[in-house]
RNA sequence: GCCAGCGUAGCUCAGUAGGUAGAGCAACUGACUUGUAAUCAGUAGGUCGCAGGUUCGAUUCCUGUCGCUGGCUCCA
């Protein structure tokens, strides 16, 4: 009997016959293991645990409990909720199934479907689930695969397959009546399914494309353990209290009306919160060598065109007319800091040149794409072109990364990167984007960050860095992003005086760190919970009085912090000082300072930190000076 | 723009199987004069997103439209 050497993961071997499936191999390293293993990896393959051995390999098994497990999980998930649909709604068409964050989804066409048939599809799910179908992986040759799914009408499926290279093994899996073209792996049945839940349902292109026929996508959770799919509802759950939109509204920060949709209104509290910010980088800036500038917002056809974005971006702009001549409101600042560059002549003494803007722009995005702060159709970029000589590059790069480090390290949110490299479409010479690839690689590399690389994916004109951050429910926003563009000095024939006296080509480096503002401060106020750090605060300090009698000095020490540049404010409303309080918190109002007998006779107050609650009387000059200094650190609550 | 859902008082939401609507909070008035998350009572507040249609009658049914939400696409 032919026998193969087995290595395990923790090294140990073991010889097993030919033609053990990995099913029997778990069982025979513990009853547990085979109980539990849903999958195997076979030299480095993803394997069913219904495959046979038929060489000595290195074989590591996974569970529920591991991510590679629990993917598995989902993927076979996706094709349970498939048959499903398939026995509930007959002549449904089956796209893609394809695993995602904390769950899976599955695009359709030919029915209709209203989220009111879930909870159909759950149970049906349930009872496939109940049915134990084994899931059985068989190999097809590409003709007999391109006739079965031909014969059923499946064209999504026949189009993947005529996708394919020719030399491809196709596989379907079989669970059931139910089949699907499929590269797996998959559990061994169905039966392994824990926990689910249908959670909506989405128009979705095929394949991406807006020319192409619109799919209906399902989406579903799925975990290991009920008590997990629990864990997840709750945090979507408390998530919804964490929505900058709900607490936009509830704190007063900003406001929309139907007749700017996608433009937003900023109420007192929220400009106060957004002139921080600003003034907070200001600062930073200046100090690492920029100048700020102010471009008109409204701009003549003419530049658009010079610019490029007349061709490539005039579905998204704005344009109006006068003097009979059209004029565009600006989607970006770029064309503008390019005028300024070329308003007098430059020489590499100026450079690098750092223009920085609060550049207020328009941009028409589509109706269904806008939402809350996140994505808008007017927003204030805090933008900036550099514009430096090629061997500069780097260096300046190193300058940015570090700005946005420095900045994003007060709010100790988490973020990741991701270097963009050069798309199909792009232009330029080869010698260039390689140059400009590796100094923005070089400089991040420099900078110690992990990042991950997008090939591809690339602007036209140059490669890029971006920075992503998460809001309440988990979707990443771009908010910092840097860019080289070798573009746009040649189209607005930008040049320098060269040392040699000779004219020379700078490049732009584009560069936003909190990207838009008014995405930011979505992102802060969720991040915050509402509850920002006393720096940003809108109100800092509320003095409540205990009774009308104390009004007076609740309305000094409120004065008296406010003349020292605190925004502070009495309450001194004929109220109980415990409403007073639970406004104050509700108000989520980094210090509500109680005055009343005791402290008007010591000039004391009593503090109370949001978050924290009552941490006893201070005098109002050692209160005072606590919050100057958590102030100037930028502290944050709690 | 496309698919689906939603749109009732400032906010959060009930409600009407077609007979023009109600609560809590907020606002306003009055009483209470209060020590760390809601004092009590009263008053006011809505052409039920907008426009058509069906109907004796529409907030309710139909159509269109605008807005919002979740996605697709695009992007900060």
């Amino acid at each position: 009997m032919l026998e193969h050497q087995i290595t395990l993961k923790d090294g140990q071997q073991i010889a097993v016959e030919s033609g053990t499936t990995l099913q029997q191999l778990a069982m025979r390293l513990s009853a547990r293991l085979g109980r539990e293993a849903v999958v195997a990896k076979v030299n480095g393959h993803w394997m069913d645990l219904q495959r046979t051995v038929h060489e000595d390999a290195v074989v590591e098994f996974f569970t529920l409990a591991d991510a590679e497990g629990l993917e598995v999980m989902r993927h076979s998930a996706a094709h349970v909720m498939a048959q499903a649909v398939a026995r509930l709604f007959p002549g449904t068409k089956f796209a893609i199934g394809p695993v995602i964050e904390n769950g899976f989804y599955y695009d359709f066409a030919d029915h209709d479907f209203s989220p009111e048939e879930f909870s159909a599809i759950e149970t049906e799910m349930q009872n496939i689930i109940r049915e134990n179908l084994p899931i059985i992986r068989e190999e097809i040759s590409r003709s007999d695969a391109l006739e079965f799914f031909r014969t059923r009408g499946d064209r999504f499926k026949v189009e993947i397959i005529e996708d394919l290279p020719a030399d491809t093994t196709l596989t379907l899996y079989r669970q059931g009546e139910f089949v699907d073209l499929c590269r797996g792996p998959h559990l061994p049945s169905t039966g392994y399914i824990k926990a689910f839940k249908i959670m909506s349902l989405a128009g979705a292109y095929w394949r991406g494309d807006s020319q192409r026929e619109m799919l209906t996508r399902l989406y579903a959770v799925a975990f290991a353990k009920k008590s997990q799919l629990e864990d997840h509802l709750k945090f979507l759950e408390e998530a919804k209290q964490r929505d900058h939109r709900k607490l936009g509204k509830e704190l007063e920060l900003f406001m929309f009306s139907e007749d700017a949709p996608g433009m937003p209104f900023y109420l007192p509290n929220g400009l106060v919160i957004r002139n921080e910010l600003e003034i907070f980088e200001r600062r930073l800036q200046v100090e690492a060598g920029y100048q700020e500038v102010r471009t008109p917002t409204l701009m003549n056809q003419r530049l658009w065109v010079e610019s490029g974005h007349w061709d490539h971006y005039k579905e998204n702009m704005y344009v109006s007319e006068a003097d009979d001549e059209l004029y565009a409101l600006k989607p970006m600042n770029c064309p503008g800091h390019m005028l300024i560059y070329r308003n007098k002549l430059r020489s590499y003494r100026e450079l690098p040149l750092r223009i920085a803007e609060y550049g207020h722009v328009h941009r028409h995005e589509l109706r269904g794409t806008l939402g809350g702060m996140m994505r808008v159709r007017a927003f204030t970029q805090d933008d900036a072109h550099i514009f430096c000589q090629p061997n500069q590059i780097g260096r300046e790069i190193e300058n940015v990364l570090e700005l946005v480090s420095k900045i994003y390290g007060v709010f100790e949110f988490p973020y990741h990167i991701e270097l963009s490299t050069r798309p199909e479409n792009s232009m330029g010479s080869d010698e260039l984007w390689t140059e400009a690839e590796s100094a923005l690689q070089a400089a991040l590399d420099g900078a110690g960050v992990e990042y991950r690389i997008n090939p591809g994916d690339g602007a036209f004109y140059g490669p890029k860095i971006d920075f992503h951050i998460r809001d309440a429910i988990g979707r990443t926003w771009q908010c910092a992003t840097v860019q080289l563009d070798f573009q746009l000095p040649v189209r607005f024939d930008l040049e320098y005086v060269g040392e040699d006296g000779k004219m020379h080509r700078p490049v732009v480096i584009h560069r936003a760190i909190f990207g838009s503002i008014d995405r930011f401060l979505g992102i802060l106020t969720e991040h915050f919970s509402g509850a920002f750090p006393a720096w940003l605060a809108p109100v800092q300090v509320r003095v409540a009085s205990v009774a009308e009698e104390f009004s007076g000095y609740a309305q000094e020490t409120a004065e008296f912090l406010s003349q020292r540049g605190f925004r502070a404010e009495a309450d001194v409303r004929p109220e109980k000082i415990g409403y007073k309080i639970r406004e104050a918190q509700v108000r989520k109002i980094p210090y509500t300072l109680v005055v009343g007998e005791k402290e008007r006779d010591n000039g004391s107050v009593s503090v109370r930190r949001y978050g924290k609650g009552d941490m006893g009387p201070l005098q109002l000059s050692e209160f005072t000076e606590m919050l100057a200094q958590e102030i100037a650190e930028k502290k944050l609550l709690v």
